[in-house]
DNA sequence: ATGGTTGCTTAGCAA
C-alpha cells in the first residue's frame, strides 16, 4: 500500500505531471493539495481514466484539496466541524478533506499559509492548527489507523530547513509555528519520513524565486503523519525530488510512503 | 544590496 500527498499548485497547469506521476509510481491513494480549481472543473474524466477515483472539494482561484485512490472513498467529510468560533473565512475556504477506505482513515489538510507573522493570516493560521487538533479530538483515536497528510506550511526542526536561521522569522518555521504543529502531532502522530531519515533534509518545497531548487535551498512543509497502528506497518517513507525537476513544476515534492 | 517565479485572472494577490 503506497499513499503520497503532493502540493501540485494548480491540477489543471500539472495535470500532465501528475497523471505521468500516476503512471509512474502507482500509489493507491494521493492527497493533493492547491488544485485552485472549482469542484466541478477538477479533471475528473482524465483522473478516471488513469484508474482513480476522486474526492474533491475545490475552490475557484485559491486553496483546493482533492484525494485520488484507486478505490473509491467508503465515506468522505469535507469541512472541518469546528466553526463555533465565527470564522467564516474557516468556512469558505477548501483546505479540508476528510476520507475512509474501509479501516484506514485519511485526512488531507492544507494549512493556511499565514503570510507575514504577526497578520490576519498569521492568526488566522495557528487558529486553524488548534481547530484541526479539535477536530482530531471529537472524532478520531490515536489507537485506529489514521493518515494525516497534507501542506502543513510548517517546518518542524532545524534539520527540516537548509538555511535555519534565514528562515527563523518565517511564517514557515516561526517557533509559534513550530508550537502548534507539535501540539497537533503530541495527540499522537508519528512523521513518517523521520521514521526513515534522520536528516539533515529531505526537503519539500523549494521556492521558485532564487534559485533555491538547484542550490536545495528547501524546507520540509509537507507531511504524512500517521498514529501508532499505522506507523507500525510503514517500511518506507520518502521525497520524490525528482518530481520538482524538469518544466513547469510544482513548487512542492510528493511524499510517499510505503505500508505492508 | 537587490531582485528573482509561478498561477489565476487580467493588475494584483497569494504563495
Amino acid at each position: 500500500m503506497k499513499i503520497a500527498t503532493w502540493n501540485v499548485n494548480s491540477i489543471r497547469a500539472r495535470l500532465d505531471r501528475v497523471l505521468a506521476w500516476l503512471r509512474d509510481h502507482e500509489p493507491d491513494i494521493v492527497c493533493l493539495q492547491e488544485i485552485k480549481t472549482p469542484t466541478d472543473a477538477f479533471p475528473y474524466e482524465a483522473v478516471e481514466a488513469a484508474g482513480y477515483a476522486a474526492a474533491v472539494r475545490g475552490q475557484k482561484t485559491y486553496n483546493g484539496v482533492a484525494i485520488l485512490s484507486r478505490t473509491p472513498a467508503d465515506a468522505v467529510i469535507d469541512h472541518l466541524d469546528d466553526e463555533d468560533d465565527a470564522s467564516a473565512r474557516t468556512h469558505r475556504e477548501a483546505r479540508f478533506l476528510a476520507a475512509r477506505f474501509g479501516d484506514l482513515h485519511v485526512l488531507n489538510v492544507y494549512v493556511p499559509n499565514g503570510a507575514v507573522v504577526g497578520s490576519d493570516q498569521w492568526a488566522h493560521k495557528l487558529a486553524w492548527l488548534r481547530r484541526l487538533r479539535t477536530f482530531l479530538e471529537r472524532h478520531a483515536t490515536p489507537r485506529r489507523p489514521l493518515l494525516l497528510a497534507g501542506d502543513f506550511n510548517v517546518a518542524p526542526e532545524e534539520r527540516d530547513v537548509a538555511r535555519p536561521d534565514r528562515w527563523r522569522d518565517s511564517v514557515l518555521f516561526h517557533p509559534e509555528a513550530r508550537a502548534a504543529l507539535a501540539d497537533l502531532t503530541a495527540w499522537g502522530l508519528v512523521d513518517l519520513v523521520r521514521l526513515h531519515h534522520d536528516g539533515p533534509g529531505p526537503f519539500s518545497w523549494w521556492d521558485y524565486r532564487n534559485l533555491a531548487f538547484p542550490k536545495n535551498d528547501g524546507l520540509r512543509i509537507d507531511h504524512l503523519f500517521a498514529t501508532d497502528p499505522l506507523a507500525a506497518r510503514c517500511t518506507g517513507a520518502s521525497i520524490d525530488r525528482d518530481a520538482r525537476k524538469g518544466p513547469k513544476p510544482s513548487d512542492h515534492a510528493p511524499v510517499v510512503a510505503v505500508f505492508a
